[in-house]
DNA sequence: GCCGTTTTCGGCCCGACTGTTTTCAGTCG
């Protein structure tokens, strides 16, 4: 999660500071001792802290004020006092002595893949090297390469990093830009001249990756509105102020664009602000055919749809809704999750938009993990949490031995956690839990446990989690073997990042998609790891070839479980119906799917 | 810096991969 944040480090000074921002701290801090080449294990006790923080549940004021910090796990005596001064005075003196100490580049040079402490604390001693623009220069003058334990490939590779990092340094994932997005539709909601209000543009589209947050809103008062936008809390700089357009830029390094519009322009800029630009185009084009003008202030009938200037624009054809604007056009609505032109428009005039999956629809999970293996939290806090969201069962996938890193199980502690399940399962009669695993897909395509515990499971999820550098031959041979095992059910989310991590795909989705189709293997949709846009018409195949997919969050504790609606969203986007996603089978539907 | 004791200090996750070396250090998951 540090990701882009190590470049934009927060303020020194903090108000109300809550756990979380205590957890960045602390995260911060032990690059920082890395970096200073402290010894690892102190940073490692940093991290530590910092997990802890992130997962505590209780009121940490509270703790401070009554003395007992030493009580939580991983804090001692030099904790107890920084979390103390942290909570009390909203700083920490040796925190900022430490960031002052470390030039700012040196962490940014954090973010680049192959690129540790060690390697930055090298460039930095012998090279005084303290920004990336001078490390992108000695790797291009072949300074790197002459430095011990670096040669030609280090600096290629470096080269090639920098370049990607800059080109990425402003995206978000979508979850992140969600949050931030919230917080400010709350605050012009209350706001008394604001009519309408609708966030637009990519996350109003649900794209996994966002580059910023676009929102649209009707008002008799624009200027306003405007005034107020631009003085909310929060704000690093404004980037622009008009009187109906206002950009600001937040401490997070996100930019929010607020365009206010008249009430009755309101659906046509909506519209046209929601995107994407390719399905705009394809919706002007289908206007123009049928004599009609579009653009984000209306649709006008124009006679012979020729004219270019506003002053030429015809009658308005009135729409108090996006619904009405697509009928105007002779279209059934189109969801914004599918305005990508990618085939949803001719969907639309044929009235074939499929009835997409819904929040409410989904009754479970599978594919959460709990202390047994890397998770956060117990059994039954996952299993409570599960049943507070409304879900009448939790599929339990913790790591197989293989993922020694994540302490995964071996045969006799799954023999345990079977057991307990079950037991678990007599003293709660509203809910159920299934006992799986995350089997991990060795290298040459088998897996982690042989058949005869594999059976032993309701379940089984196979996950690729290493050797992620096979060609895509091998990689696609080795999973399609993994999905030919009878025991497994569905393929897993490790498989799915590799789809987007930001290298080339490794792996044939298409042979992929043919293996669920044939082998009956379910395909998880991972709403957890997302990387990089996806290319959602490989959905549109599996959905054509009855493939059933799995909205599973990959839940490592409980509050991760909420990530299940972002799930929809990517199954919305891949045009999944409801019968396409197990999530939404009823209990009894999963036993007897399930049943061997 | 924390923990668990063996109350004073050693251990703290571990195996694969990469690019460099020619046996290993650093990074990653």
């Amino acid at each position: 999660m540090r990701g882009n944040c190590a470049a934009s480090a927060p303020a020194l000074i903090f108000r109300d500071m809550d756990k979380s921002e205590i957890a960045d701290i602390f995260e911060e801090i032990a690059v920082l001792l890395e970096l200073t080449g402290e010894n690892p294990f102190k940073a490692r006790a940093y991290t530590n802290a910092a997990r802890m923080l992130d997962t505590y549940e209780g009121d940490l004021a509270q703790l401070v004020a009554e003395d007992r910090l030493e009580e939580l796990p991983g804090i001692g005596k030099a904790l107890h006092q920084k979390i103390t001064e942290l909570v009390k005075t909203g700083r920490l003196e040796y925190y900022e002595k430490l960031r002052a100490s470390v030039p700012e580049g040196l962490l940014a040079m954090m973010d680049i893949p192959g690129l540790g402490p060690k390697k930055i604390k090298a460039f930095h001693e012998k090279l005084k090297i303290t920004s990336l623009a001078e490390l992108e220069a000695a790797c291009q003058d072949h300074r790197v390469g002459k430095l011990p334990g670096f040669g030609a490939k280090s600096e290629e590779k470096i080269l090639a990093g920098i370049t990607q990092s800059r080109e990425y340094a402003h995206l978000f994932r979508y979850a992140e830009a969600w949050a931030e997005a919230e917080e400010i539709r709350e605050a012009l909601r209350g706001h008394e001249a604001v009519i309408q209000l609708s966030l637009a543009g990519s996350l109003r589209r649900g794209r996994e990756i966002i580059k910023d947050i676009d929102l649209v809103a009707s008002s008799s008062e624009p200027a306003e509105v405007m005034d107020y936008f631009v003085s909310l809390p929060g704000i690093k700089q404004v980037t622009n102020h008009g009187p109906t357009k206002s950009s600001i830029l937040l401490e997070s390094g996100l930019s929010v664009d607020l365009r206010v519009v008249s009430d009755k322009e309101f659906p046509y800029a909506l519209h046209h602000f929601t995107g994407s630009k390719e399905h705009n185009v394809a919706m002007r084009q289908r206007a123009i055919a049928q004599g009609k003008k579009m653009s984000e202030w209306g649709l006008f009938l124009t006679g012979s749809g020729k004219k270019k200037n506003a002053e030429d624009d015809g009658e308005l054809v009135p729409c108090r809704t996006e619904e009405d604007l697509f009928a105007a056009l002779g279209l059934q609505y189109i969801p914004p999750e599918l305005r990508e032109n990618l085939g949803e428009i001719e969907a639309a005039e044929k009235n074939e938009i499929p009835r997409l999956v819904e929040w409410t629809q989904l009754r479970g999970t599978f594919h959460c993990h709990t202390n047994w293996s890397d998770g956060k939290n117990t059994l039954s806090e996952m299993a409570g949490e599960a049943r507070e969201l409304g879900l009448d069962y939790l599929g339990i996938a913790d790591h197989s031995k293989s993922s020694f890193q994540a302490n995964g199980l071996n045969e006799d502690r799954v023999g345990e956690q079977i057991e307990l399940i079950a037991k678990l399962n007599t003293q709660i009669d509203d809910f159920h839990v299934f006992a799986g695993s995350e089997v991990d897909i060795l290298k040459d395509g088998r897996l982690d446990f042989s058949d005869d515990v594999l059976k032993r499971l309701d379940y089984v999820v196979a996950s690729v989690h290493n050797v992620l550098n096979q060609e895509e031959d091998e990689m696609t041979k080795r999973v399609i073997r993994a999905m030919e095992n009878e025991y497994v059910t569905m393929l897993g989310h490790a498989t799915g990042r590799l789809l987007l991590q930001r290298e080339p795909s490794k792996i044939n989705l298409g042979k992929i998609i043919d293996c669920a189709a044939r082998t009956g293997t379910w395909i998880e949709l991972n709403c957890s790891t997302w990387r990089m846009d996806m290319d959602w018409r490989w959905w549109h195949r599996a959905r054509d070839l009855g493939v059933k997919c799995a909205i599973n969050p990959d839940a490592h504790r409980v509050s991760q479980l909420a990530m299940l609606r972002h799930g929809v969203i990517m199954a919305r986007k891949g045009w999944l119906r409801r019968e396409d996603v197990v999530n939404t089978l009823s209990l009894a539907a999963v036993k007897k799917a399930l049943a061997r």
